[in-house]
RNA sequence: CGGGAUGUGGCGCAGCUUGGUUAGCGCGCAGCGUUCGGGACGCUGAGGCCCCGGGUUCGAAUCCCGGCAUCCCGACCA
């Protein structure tokens, strides 16, 4: 629809459309960001390397860094993000507790050499973003703060147009405690997100975990055997060899905590969460084992491990392994596993807690009720941060006792490139685009059919001075291209003077996103709108 | 980074297997004419380093080698 053009992968020229619709997101975002108490900024794209290096995000960000050098061979990172920019400022500007809370926002383009764009604006290497940055003496501050901001999001959103939900997220890479995800729902989307149709849980799937399973009676089973399971790739395999189902077997998922060996013990029809095991070990270092651990690890017979192996330090089990069975686990023998193998009797976890991967129809942990599973796009995301930037880069305040100490911080952020295509997402048909009124790129779409010009050019002054944005088609073309077009373009009014109406003073109505129509008198085309 | 595919006027594509006239089609674009309320039609015309660099050959869009770019699946990541 001539709204944008591809210039290289994740790289989008705006076309004056394009451009339109992406002001008026940018609009809304500092319209509820300045109502939410945040004051608007301007910081570089291009930053100091060095800054990058201060926090570790140098090398922790790494490849996914455009960086650059000037003439003197300094290094310059284009900006993914500015918590580390926004805080050394913060930290030269406030120094009291007079001065705090004090929020911080910009919109700006942002840098990210994904590994591989894809989705158009969806996932775009270069895009635009609102982030904004709290800082606050303490976390009852943060948590209003953060609560301020939270508010505006759905406000933002829901003035979009966008059907979302706020979601339980894992902070990842930017860090921090607490932290939520709003998605846009979407078939197309990239993040599958749980959520409980009973209550109002919500969690991205990484964070996501189901009811965990009250302990429960030892089975009445016959001692631990061992049989040969000699050359069966996989769960289901072995399940069928020992004719039983794979819900009844055990994984003991090898995984390296603090340079330690740990086990996840799930049952064999799950797959294990890896952000699950980090969460339960808080304050560890938690990496699952990959090919080149094993080939380090001779001693481990993979495939074949069993919950009681001898050298894990840590052996962490989902709640459902207390399901009262005598489980098919791994013998610690290649070729080897267990039958009748009892919780308390034959192995005993040294920690507990929900680390499988959720799935449709697995307990609410809130409600209980069956969770579901659907598709969305992640328009915002907002973080407690603490204060794991204002420590490293020095944002301290003076407290009313002369104490020193460091700002509590959390940081949002909005795409709002992303939410273009989000809302083109949501908001389209077969013939085109039907843009919601606040994010179109013009309000009335005037279409002059056949010899009107001197009626359609004093109609667009008209509807010009009472304030609406019109798309005026006084092109010399047929009526079915000038019919298609202003379908296909989306502007949610189409106001069409022709030939046969003005004779009767009359122009026609027509509503995009619904197709309904109705004649307007000439005279009154403006009052009419108003009263729309 | 692994797998698959594609690069030919502004856009979408054919031609390549089997090398050989001025490289073709649709849309779009320009001019003229007829049309004119749901993507009209006729005539005329403009517009191409056939992704780039080597090689084979009398001759390469076509065959060979090496790059680059783009898209899709996955891994990864937000």
């Amino acid at each position: 629809a001539g709204y944008i053009r591809k210039v290289a992968s994740g790289f989008y020229s705006w076309l004056p459309l394009g451009n339109r619709v992406l002001q008026r997101v940018s609009e809304i975002v500092r319209e509820e960001m300045d109502r939410a108490g945040a004051q608007e900024v301007l910081l570089p794209i291009a930053q100091p390397l060095e800054l990058w290096e201060r926090t570790g995000r140098d090398q922790s960000y790494g490849p996914l860094m455009f960086k650059l050098e000037d003439r003197k061979g300094t290094g310059f990172a284009l900006s993914p993000t500015a918590e580390e920019l926004i805080t050394t400022t913060v930290a030269g500007e406030y120094t009291s507790y007079r001065d705090l809370p004090v929020n911080l926002y910009q919109v700006n383009w942002k840098y990210r050499d994904e590994l591989r764009p894809r989705f158009g604006l969806l996932r775009a290497r270069e895009f635009l973003m609102k982030d904004a940055y709290s800082f606050d003496r303490d976390l009852t501050g943060l948590q209003a703060a953060y609560d301020a901001m939270f508010d505006a999001y759905g406000q933002v959103f829901t003035r979009c147009g966008l059907t979302f939900r706020a979601v339980k997220a894992q902070s990842g890479e930017i860090g921090g405690d607490t932290s939520q995800e709003f998605m846009a729902v979407a078939a197309v989307g990239e993040d599958a997100f749980v959520w409980c149709a009973n209550c109002d849980y919500a969690a991205n799937t990484e964070a996501a975990t189901r009811q965990s399973t009250p302990e429960g009676q030892t089975p009445d089973v016959g001692p631990r055997t061992k049989v040969h399971t000699p050359d069966l790739p996989g769960i289901d395999g072995v399940a069928k060899h020992l004719d039983t189902s794979a819900d009844l077997l055990l994984k003991a998922i090898a995984f390296d905590v603090d340079g330690e060996l740990g086990l996840a013990i799930v049952p064999g029809d799950r797959e294990v969460n890896e952000f699950a095991i980090g969460r339960a070990l808080s304050g560890r270092s938690v990496r699952l084992y990959g090919d080149a651990d094993f080939a380090a690890h001779r001693e481990l017979p993979k495939g074949y491990i069993g919950p009681d192996f001898a050298g894990a330090t840590v052996v962490l089990a989902d709640t459902s392994v207390r399901a009262p069975h005598g489980w098919v686990t791994g013998a610690n023998e290649t070729d080897h596993h267990t039958i009748d193998t009892v919780l308390g009797r034959d192995f005993t976890p040294t920690h507990w807690d929900e680390i499988v991967v959720v799935e449709p129809g697995d307990p609410c942990p809130s409600c209980s009720a069956p969770l579901r599973i659907d598709r969305g796009i992640e328009v915002g995301h907002v973080f407690q941060l603490g204060t794991k930037y204002t420590e490293a880069l020095g944002a301290l305040y003076t407290d009313d006792a002369g104490a020193q100490h460091p700002m509590v911080m959390g940081c949002y952020g909005i795409g709002i490139s992303r939410i273009v295509a989000a809302v083109a997402e949501e908001h389209h048909d077969d013939n085109g685009l039907t843009w919601p009124a606040a994010l179109a790129p013009y309000d009335v779409h005037l279409v002059a059919l056949g010899d009107v010009a001197q009626a359609a050019d004093s109609l667009y002054s008209e509807l010009q001075a009472a304030g609406y944005a019109v798309l005026y088609d006084d092109r010399d073309a047929r009526p079915g291209v000038k019919f298609a077009d202003a379908d296909l373009l989306g502007v949610p009014v189409q106001v069409v003077v022709g030939t046969k109406g003005l004779a009767r003073g009359v122009v026609e109505r027509k509503m995009r996103a619904t197709g309904d129509r109705d004649e307007l008198p000439l005279d009154a085309v403006v009052p009419a709108l108003a009263r729309a």
